[in-house]
DNA sequence: GTCGTCGCAGAAAACGTGTTCCGTACGTTC
DNA sequence: GAACGTACGGAACACGTTTTCTGCGACGAC
């Protein structure tokens, strides 16, 4: 553990070398013209003393903070973190640092965020949230790159990245049917949730005639998933394999199935949707499931915005696919 | 949604108002000798201007950036998330923007992100992880106040807030002591846990004689709560009362007992540890469990810091009170 | 031999804010 | 009326870096 004392400033750093200060920065920066000598011996200098430019000042002169900023509506929650966390590390390649900014759902204080993170100079910003509906864009001027990952934004001349939603859904029941499930059932989040509809949609459409009820609608909750089970049950007992919107439903279903007396995956596979490793790994047994990969679009949104902000901006939306988990609620031991 | 253009300088403030630049700067900040009516021409005008101090500018006159980081050692897992989330909400109270540093545990890159941090002159730092055995203390600078928060730091002259686990495991088991429980057992985590280890201690110096057989330890798992509750029934088929190191155990073990037949809590009644909504909600019967209180420790952390950053340091290691909350794995309905 | 060019490095300005110092105008007191 | 204190506001500087402008010496070309 190397104490660290005060920092040197690139004026000791110049007297070292017995340069002038202006002539120090451009060998640390390999701008300018100097003799690789010097170049050389500047870079010793600051080596020795440890030298690391101060990024205020830096900030000050160039109008860049080598900063962005995260929004998130989300209080860091199941999805924004592992977006966060991806993009933390696309971003640390960059010198980049992420500021942190939980709006909580509050117009207000996103305002107010926005505010702080602009008089902070960030290079650009990245928005995320719990949501999939897309979302009113942020006031951001016009020369600030933003980018939007999970929560899309309603302006198709932003640059968003969605998760494949329908793709997933669908892998979900050419899974089922490949492993020869010929009456299917789907069960999955409340009806105004567009995440909902667009899984339902995609798994009712290529499940097509082997659906054997109308997709149910309920809450997130393990719970759900049990009652959901109790009613397809009583409504279809022939019901072989089911789709659920999330991992916790597809838990609860598990459960609610083997306290009805069926034997997953044996009388019913069951697929999950998110790879919450919390859930789908403790579930009994172990769920197969759709994986959002969005430490995948973390990382993605913070090249995105690297780009941006270097002047390469690519505007659009981006679907990222997802990678359907194979595990034991679909293909036994 | 107000576009934000392109920001107003302190100086375009001062022409608008008719005075110097410096004059503009003490009319705002409160300092200075000036008249009342001055003071509120400069006011107004700042606000017609939407001006917003260049935090960059004012950070290299004054030295401070109004900025803190944030380490952790845990891709912001379950415990550190909380925290963050505490600190980030009293930062911003005092005006303060945290700067987020993923060190997964690698000494390297905590190093490297301290000295990102200290070239970004941060006023501070809150150190947090997933562990609770303290930790080597982070190679700050003397003068840069450092929090621990839930992973203390091994040294006592650090500020160190850590959660009061024996307090929690006590309290616990005097519930269920309360409850009329008289033979008890406890399941917990790994035995080279720090956290295993003090509410295991805890725990059994609470229960006594009542305690029926030595504690178990396995992982953190479901299925090791599972397989827990099958090895206490074997041994002891009369045990009344199980208190768990962990909600994923509890869960388990509520799981493993009505697999055998035991109503919970009518025959054995179960306490979970961390009060993690995913698992102690979901759990049939969801648990009674302690509350560990981590996102007011955070708030603790950040307003500790504040205070240290303001002059007023607080050394020493703060213990923070657990809090039993009682769910029907407990009392029955 | 002089002029232009090139390679190199120093001096100075710029970024935006906070702060210190100083001058001025005004009012008070003897 | 002069000396003094005080309230006010302007000018200059500090913070640390980058960048532009300028200068100097050497060298080649005419």
């Amino acid at each position: 553990m190397t104490e660290i004392g005060v920092p040197a400033r690139i004026v000791d750093v110049a007297a070292l070398a017995g340069v002038a200060p202006g002539t120090a920065s451009k060998a640390l920066n390999g701008t300018g013209q100097l003799r690789a000598e010097t170049r050389e011996r500047v870079r010793r200098a600051a080596e020795q003393l440890g030298f690391t430019p101060d990024s205020l000042g830096r900030g000050l002169s160039s109008g860049r903070s080598y900063t962005v900023g995260l929004i998130t509506t989300d209080s860091f929650g199941r999805f924004s973190i592992p977006v966060m966390l991806g993009a933390e590390n696309a971003l640390g390649a960059g010198e980049m640092v992420v500021l942190l900014c939980d709006s909580r759902d509050d117009p207000v204080r996103e305002q107010h965020y926005l505010r702080t993170l602009l008089a902070r100079r960030v290079d650009g910003i990245i928005v995320t949230g719990r949501r999939t509906e897309p979302r009113t864009p942020v006031a951001a001027p016009e020369h600030l790159p933003v980018v939007y990952a999970f929560t899309p934004s309603q302006s198709p001349a932003d640059t968003s990245l969605v998760v494949d939603q329908a793709g997933g859904a669908q892998s979900a029941v050419r899974h089922l049917l490949d492993l020869g499930r010929t009456r299917l059932a789907h069960v999955t989040g409340p009806a105004d949730h567009h995440a909902s509809v667009v899984r339902r949609e995609a798994a009712v459409a290529a499940a097509g005639d082997t659906l054997v009820a109308p997709a149910l609608h309920g809450d997130w909750s393990e719970r759900w998933g049990r009652t959901a089970a109790e009613i397809l049950l009583r409504r279809h007992p022939d019901v072989d394999g089911i789709t659920c919107g999330s991992d916790q439903i597809a838990r609860g279903v598990c459960d609610g199935l083997r306290d009805a007396g069926r034997r997953v995956p044996d009388d019913v596979a069951v697929v999950g949707f998110d790879d919450w490793d919390v859930i789908a790994l403790a579930s009994r047994p172990p769920l197969t499931t759709v994986a959002l990969g969005l430490e995948a679009m973390g990382r993605r949104a913070g090249e995105l915005l690297l780009d941006a902000v270097a002047g390469r901006p690519s505007v659009g939306t981006t679907t990222m696919p997802t990678r359907l988990v194979v595990r034991d609620s679909t293909v036994g031991r």
